[in-house]
DNA sequence: CGGAATCCATTCGGATACTG
DNA sequence: CAGTATCCGAATGGATTCCG
């Protein structure tokens, strides 16, 4: 896997970073459907235990109800949650991770973590680059 | 900070997943920069070292020009990544990972991680979920 | 309560052409 | 080489209305 080598022209890249193009697809594929505007936060959140559509639609701020059915339906059939409806009289619905979807929410806690740490590091970043002005 | 009082109606939540609602604004946020099409991915290439703008196209595929550029400076205005421009006769630019970005770089190595461990799984369900048919 | 369906604005993002 | 600028189709996603 040592692609260090000095043969080709152009190589001095790092010593693990170049991605496979094999990998590129399903990164992508991932990607794809993970990087959309709801997934991870749903995912973040499902997390709490079996939780009702309305739950999931108070927990998370500013969804509509279009877009946490499609988002559920599709984490639904990527197998990282599971939907339970029970035949009640007011029906009731409930949501939960899969195990899989467990091991994403892992990843999704870090990113999570991380943006906790670092947003105020961020957001002096972005001010500074708008503000080309501060100059004496 | 324990919200678990049983004065509410609706508690039984698990116990530390309750994303408090400080939080909901800076994980959109982050969410919202990291979570379109390209930055993840640009993140997880530009690791290999000080790479050129060809470089990136080249180890992106698919991406444009207009979205490589958009995305490279919406990463630098984060900073996440830094830009260095020699005024060379051929120009010649160099974008590497801040330490910001290497933070944010181990997280999206592990997602790369569980999306390779996992993709197989993942599109089983889904092609289970979009064949209802196969019942003998 | 838990959706599905329709409508529509905004945004995303690709293709192309041009520039320093 | 490393972008910028414009155009335009496609997808995202919110608001609203209706249904079982």
């Amino acid at each position: 896997m040592e692609v260090t080598g000095s043969s080709g022209g152009a190589a001095a890249v790092g010593p693990c970073a170049r991605i496979p193009a094999e990998h590129m697809e399903f990164i992508r594929q991932v990607l794809d459907r993970v990087g959309d505007k709801w997934s991870l936060l749903l995912i973040a959140v499902v997390e709490a235990g079996p939780l009702r559509y309305t739950d999931l639609q108070r927990q998370v701020p500013g969804i509509s109800q279009r877009m946490l059915t499609l988002t559920l339906r599709q984490l639904r059939e990527d197998g990282l949650i599971t939907r339970t409806a029970y035949a009640e009289v007011p029906p009731r619905v409930e949501y939960s991770l899969t195990p899989l979807g467990r091991g994403l929410h892992e990843i999704v806690t870090s990113l999570i973590g991380w943006a906790a740490d670092h947003h105020d590091e961020i957001r002096e970043h972005r001010a500074r680059a708008a503000a080309p002005a501060a100059r004496s």
